[in-house]
DNA sequence: GTATGATTCATACGAACGTTTGACTTCCGA
DNA sequence: TCGGAAGTCAAACGTTCGTATGAATCATAC
């Protein structure tokens, strides 16, 4: 009845996911990731080829997933909204919900697995960052074209620049939710109190006015200031 | 009437600075620095002790100057409104505005300087992890507070939620300036587009309201959109 | 039982790293 | 002019890393 016991390979992925997380990805070394997995140092070679494989094969495990899930949800939505323009608010739950809920479903892993991702985002060095772009550009069209339908007083571009803020939100949230109260989840995914801030913050910034007078008129005032400095 | 000749500490620091941003801290070596410093390997170790306090001097020579900006801005602002409340956008104004200011007068070193920055803060193998906090936070509290008085509606623990994603989104913004087009910014800081931009989507995520109906009708049905699958 | 392919194991290799050393050079006040 | 502090230099040290090797072990099919 019990679950078949865990491959060396999927300790070895396991094990990796919980140190790329922790303690980063540089700073773990194939030993720390042999030894947590209870595995032979070389069996990292045996079963990916490399280093760089094994992050390759962390980072792929769950993302195809997670994309999917953000597609399945936006086409429900889109579905069920019929001809009718689907809400904002929706579009970026079927955009921000996933993370969250795999943050749950897999435990504490999909949380690191999370800050993996925040991490290799963040650092250009990482052999994966394209094969990162590449398997994302999908997920960013489709999810572009909707914020456009449901914002035509934005342009294009500033909605590209905008998705980009809140990406940045979202992995700023999971890199620091362990060190910052504010911002962990207790509850489950659709009662997260984060998710549920984070795409009320997005909606509403999403939506902030393509050139604001206000905005305008404070920084004419704000250079005055300046450069009376 | 020429400015003198850089000496070798700084020359270090602005050798690491650049590689620090460019390639990433740990995948910097000293023996990379040195070279592009035309200094001896061994200078490092004798100017700053070791890499970690070269990674300190580097984070240290333009991170107070920039958060006093942030303050002296915020200051100024609070004076001139009198008893008045400062409008949320010259908050978010005061606090976003020094890393873009300091990004054009530093010339790509000062674009270079914050990715370094964001780089350190998704990582916290970084031995100044706990120095960035401890210097970041008497600037957190008083924007803390400012933000507070601007938005009585808004809980203080909703704001400190909503403020990180406001960090997030600038982070984001200068780790990726180089490779998306739409997050560079070619003009000066009083009037430069992403920074306008930024300002915009962060004030309306601050302002949207805590406990949204469209947004807990929306969960709903997400909810059973859920389950069904 | 035994042969065969898959996996695990202890061990070693070479490279790259941060750091240290001690001699050498430069600079400047007495 | 000289003496000592400050700075620079080439060279090496010890460690750690990713990777490679070849023997040992296991599982499975005949």
């Amino acid at each position: 009845m019990s679950t078949a016991a865990p491959t060396t390979k999927d300790r070895l992925l396991d094990a990796a996911e919980q140190l790329f997380g922790d303690k980063g990805i540089t700073a773990t070394s194939l030993r720390d990731v042999t030894a947590l997995a209870n595995a032979n140092l070389a069996s990292v070679n045996y079963h990916f080829g490399s280093k760089d494989s094994l992050l390759a094969a962390v980072f792929e495990r769950r993302f195809g997933p997670m994309n999917d899930r953000r597609l399945e949800i936006l086409s429900e939505f889109q579905a069920e909204a019929d001809d009718r323009q689907v809400p904002l608010e929706k579009i970026l739950w079927a955009w921000l919900e996933p993370p969250f809920h795999m943050r749950h479903e897999a435990g504490d892993a999909g949380e690191r697995y999370m800050r993996v991702v925040s991490r290799v985002y963040a650092d250009p060095t990482h052999s994966i960052h394209e094969l990162f772009l590449r398997q994302f550009e999908t997920v960013r069209e489709r999810f572009h074209d909707a914020l456009a339908a449901a914002l035509p007083t934005i342009s294009p571009y500033e909605i590209t620049r905008r998705m980009h803020y809140c990406i940045g939100s979202l992995a700023h949230t999971f890199c620091w939710c362990q060190q910052i109260p504010s911002l962990c989840s207790t509850a489950g995914p659709q009662t997260d109190e984060v998710l549920h801030s984070l795409v009320a913050f997005a909606a509403a910034g999403m939506r902030a006015p393509a050139d604001s007078d206000v905005l305008h008129e404070l920084i004419g005032s704000a250079n005055a200031t300046e450069s009376s400095r």
